[in-house]
DNA sequence: AGGCCCATGTAATCTGTTACATGATTCC
DNA sequence: GGAATCATGTAACAGATTACATGGGCCT
């Protein structure tokens, strides 16, 4: 019942189509959850028939019509209990570090390309957040937009995907060098 | 197929018991997995059934039997196989960062709170890794621990449990510090 | 002509969570 | 006497992934 109210939190802003919600949750734009088109899809039909997001459909030339889902007051009222009721803990799982963690008992070449490969696609998100960041203060100071802007929980949860890929990125980095080292130093020339 | 995998890894340097997996896993010391006793009874039975690991019954006293498993053979081949194979990337997924985004929209007392929360959360598990490294490190430096140590797997996967807890914990505090300015000056007195 | 983007779904399967179940020992 | 720890599971349900399905427009 979590992805429900992920899904109620990203319309809070703006109305999305099915379509445009699954980009922002799917390439992990929406850096507080990740989903996938079909679980989107079918947790729209839910909230809808529950009465918490209300489509509209827009017709469209040259492409296919859509539906535009806002949050109603009771998918308001929804996410207010949520939000005041506990949080479970979230908790890491990552296949990269389950193989880093058999990295002693393993040949580590490809290893070494797929944290190449992450520190890569962390650079890439980092560069992302950093233009999302800039474009919604727009010409304030960090810490103006967070004293004085009107829509600041989007700019605090794009705060934490830049540090936690920041942290993916200088791990990686370190990961890697440490390994290459070690591959060096075990087999000379 | 990927909890496989991360057990396959926790067993690589010492057998377990289910129960000691369990811990290990549920308060997430395995800080590159996060999976509850229930699935590691289950899977360790599977993973018995194809040949990956073994089992052997210890009898004690005063206390109840135990079976301890250790990774065989083609255990260790099928973690081989996984670790040369591509890496899907990993997503975030917290309620905490879904209460966050709708931070402008609902009543921000008990986000606080739950913030406050995950923080101390967040100290409790920094202090934990600083003292496991040490134990791994000894007497040696970090520097010369990942040039010359012979398990540096679960060293690595520990320090970037390390960096996210310090990330969730400066974000938390940070997080905190901004809803606490705008609700002071929103409602002065 | 082939591939990508828009746009929306269904169905089958796999994974993960929650609740239930048992029972002895040790610590407070 | 009650709670925590050791030790292992089963069963029901909820959530997520993968595969399948459709179809027009736009770009190269």
């Amino acid at each position: 019942m979590a992805l429900r109210h992920a899904v109620l939190a990203a319309l809070l802003d703006e109305e999305l189509s099915g379509y445009q919600l699954a980009k922002a949750f799917d390439l992990g734009v929406a850096n507080f959850w990740y989903a996938q088109p079909q679980q989107l899809y079918a947790e729209l039909t839910r909230l809808e028939r529950d009465g918490l997001v209300s489509g509209r459909e827009v017709v469209q030339e040259s492409r296919p019509n859509k539906r535009l889902f806002r949050v109603t007051d009771a998918g308001l009222a929804e996410l207010e209990e949520f939000t005041a009721a506990s949080t479970k803990p979230s908790f890491i799982r990552d296949d990269l570090l389950v193989k880093v963690q058999a990295a002693d008992h393993v040949d580590t070449t490809a290893l070494v390309a797929q944290l190449t490969e992450r520190a890569a696609f962390a650079r890439a998100r980092i560069d992302l957040f950093g233009k999302l960041l800039r474009g919604m203060r727009g010409d304030r100071t960090e810490e103006e937009f967070l004293r004085d802007g009107d829509r600041i929980g989007p700019y605090l949860t794009c705060l934490r995907g830049l540090a936690f890929e920041e942290g993916n990125r200088d791990w990686c980095e370190r990961t890697v060098a440490t390994l290459r080292e070690r591959r060096q130093a075990s087999s000379p020339r």
